[in-house]
DNA sequence: TTTTGTCTTGCGGGATCCCGCAGATTTTGC
DNA sequence: GCAAAATCTGCGGGATCCCGCAAGACAAAA
C-alpha cells in the first residue's frame, strides 16, 4: 500500500509522514509532494490510491489537484487536511467529490489520536470522516436560513470578480432583472442592509459591501477567488 | 535573557523554540503563547523585550498584538516570521514601527541558517533584518510606478470595506469629487481599465473590479480587512 | 515674483445600479 | 391535473457611480 502526501509546510509534511507511518503500518511506501502540481504528477507516476491532501498551497491548491487526481482515478482515497474550515473551502470540496468516492476532512487543529483514526477510516474502511466544525459548516451553509443556495454563490462568485450586471447576466444566460433579483437575495441573506433609521443610511455600497461580508465571514477566501478569476480570463480567451 | 514567541501553530512553535535555544545560547528562558492576545499579556507579565512573532493568527493577529506591545514599549525587539509576504502585511507593519524601534521581517520558508542569523541579529546586535523578498515587496509598493501610495490605500481599504463615496468623503473629510478623484488614480494603478476596443466593453465595475485585483494581488487582505472593519464598526459605534 | 505641479472642489451628464410593480413561465406539492 | 409557490422577465425611476472640464489653494522650483 502507497501513501502520497501533498503538503508544501514542511514541517507538517514530515509530522505526517510520521503519522501516516505510526497509523498505517501496512503501508510500505511514503511519497511526498510539496504542491498541488508535482501531487498531481506524482499520483499519476505511482499510481497511488490513498493520498493526504493540504488546502491551501501555493501555485496549485489542494482543491484543483484533488480535481484532477479524481478526474484521472475517481477511486483514489483523499484526506484533505487543513487549517481552516472556510465555507469556500467545504464548497469547493464538496464541487469536486466524484459519485460515491470516499474522502475526509480533517483539521490539522485535531489531535494525534483523530488524525490516525481518519487516516485509517478513510484508507483502510473506505469511510467518508468529517471534522465536526467542518460538518457544522456544511449544514449551515446548505442549510435554510442564512446559508446561500448555489445560485446565489455563483452570483457572489462573479459580483466578487468585478463584473458587471450585465456581463454576469450574459455569462449566466438570464436576463439582466433576474441578476438583480438574486443580488437582493444575496444582500438579504448576507444581512447587507444598515439598521435604518439611524444617521447611518446610504453608508454602504451594498455590492462591495456584500463581498467583504461575504469575506469575513468566509463564505468567500482568496483562494476561491483566484480560482474562479482563472477560469473566467479561460472563458474571456476564447 | 528572556524570548517571547507568539505562534498558533504547535509545530512552528516548537521549532522556533528549538531555534532560539540553538541560536542564542545566552537565552535562559524560553516563554511561548499561541495567539495575540495571550501574547500580549505574556509580553506584559515577563516584561520580555525579544519576541518571536507570527503574523496570521487567528483571534488576534500578529501586527495587532505588536502594535500594543510596542505601544507600551516601544524599545521591544520584534522578529516577524511569517509564511507570505502580502503587501498588506508589510504595510501593516511598517505602520506600527515606532520611532527607532528594531524589528526583523522573516518569511518561514528561509533556511535555518537564515533564521538563527536573523535572531542574533535582531536581539544581540540590534540591527534591522528585512528578508530580501519583502524588502522587494516594500520597495515596489513605495517606489513610484504601479505602487500605490498611502492616500490610495487608504481610500481602496474603505472602498473594499464596501462604504459609499459619500461615506468615505465624510470619513475621510474630503468633498466627494476628491474622493472620486482618488478612486480614479487608484483605477490607474490597479489597471482595471479593460484593453478596450474588444467586445469585452463594460464587462467590469470598476469598484468591485478593483478590490479584487487588490486581493489577487496581495495589495489587501483578509486579515487587513478584518482590522479595518474592527476600526470602522467602533468609529461607527461611537 | 512668477511658474510649475499637485491636490482639492464644484458642476454637469451619461451609464450603471438598486428595486418596486406586474405579467409570464416554471417548479412544486397534493 | 390543478393550484400554490418560486423564479424569470420587462418597464420605469430615483440614487449612485464614473469622469471630463475648469477654477481655486498651496508648495516647491525658477
Amino acid at each position: 500500500m502507497k501513501v502520497l502526501i501533498v503538503e508544501d509546510d514542511p514541517l507538517h509534511r514530515s509530522y505526517l509522514h510520521e503519522a501516516v507511518r505510526a497509523a498505517l503500518p501496512e503501508c510500505d511506501d511514503v511519497i511526498e509532494a510539496d504542491n498541488g502540481s508535482s501531487g498531481e504528477v506524482q499520483a499519476r507516476k505511482a499510481r497511488s490510491e490513498h493520498v493526504v491532501m493540504d488546502l491551501q498551497m501555493s501555485e496549485r491548491n489542494g482543491i484543483e489537484a484533488a480535481r484532477t487526481i479524481w478526474r484521472e482515478r475517481p477511486d483514489t482515497k483523499i484526506l484533505f487536511w487543513s487549517n481552516y474550515s472556510d465555507e469556500a473551502y467545504v464548497r469547493g470540496v464538496a464541487r469536486i467529490v466524484p459519485e460515491g468516492a470516499t474522502y475526509g476532512y480533517v483539521l490539522k487543529s485535531a489531535s494525534d489520536e483523530r488524525l490516525k483514526l481518519a487516516l485509517r477510516s478513510v484508507f483502510i474502511e473506505s469511510q467518508c470522516v468529517i471534522d465536526r466544525e467542518v460538518r457544522g459548516i456544511q449544514q449551515k451553509s446548505l442549510g435554510n436560513a442564512h446559508g446561500l443556495s448555489d445560485a446565489e454563490y455563483e452570483i457572489l462568485v462573479d459580483v466578487a470578480l468585478g463584473l458587471t450586471d450585465k456581463a454576469i447576466a450574459q455569462r449566466k444566460r438570464l436576463s439582466l432583472r433576474s441578476v438583480q433579483n438574486r443580488l437582493q437575495q444575496l444582500y438579504e441573506k448576507l444581512d447587507v442592509y444598515q439598521p435604518e433609521g439611524q444617521g447611518s443610511e446610504g453608508w454602504y455600497n451594498l455590492r462591495t459591501r456584500a463581498v467583504a461580508v461575504a469575506l469575513s465571514r468566509r463564505v468567500l477566501n482568496t483562494s476561491a477567488l483566484e480560482r474562479a478569476e482563472r477560469d473566467l480570463q479561460e472563458e474571456l480567451g476564447s
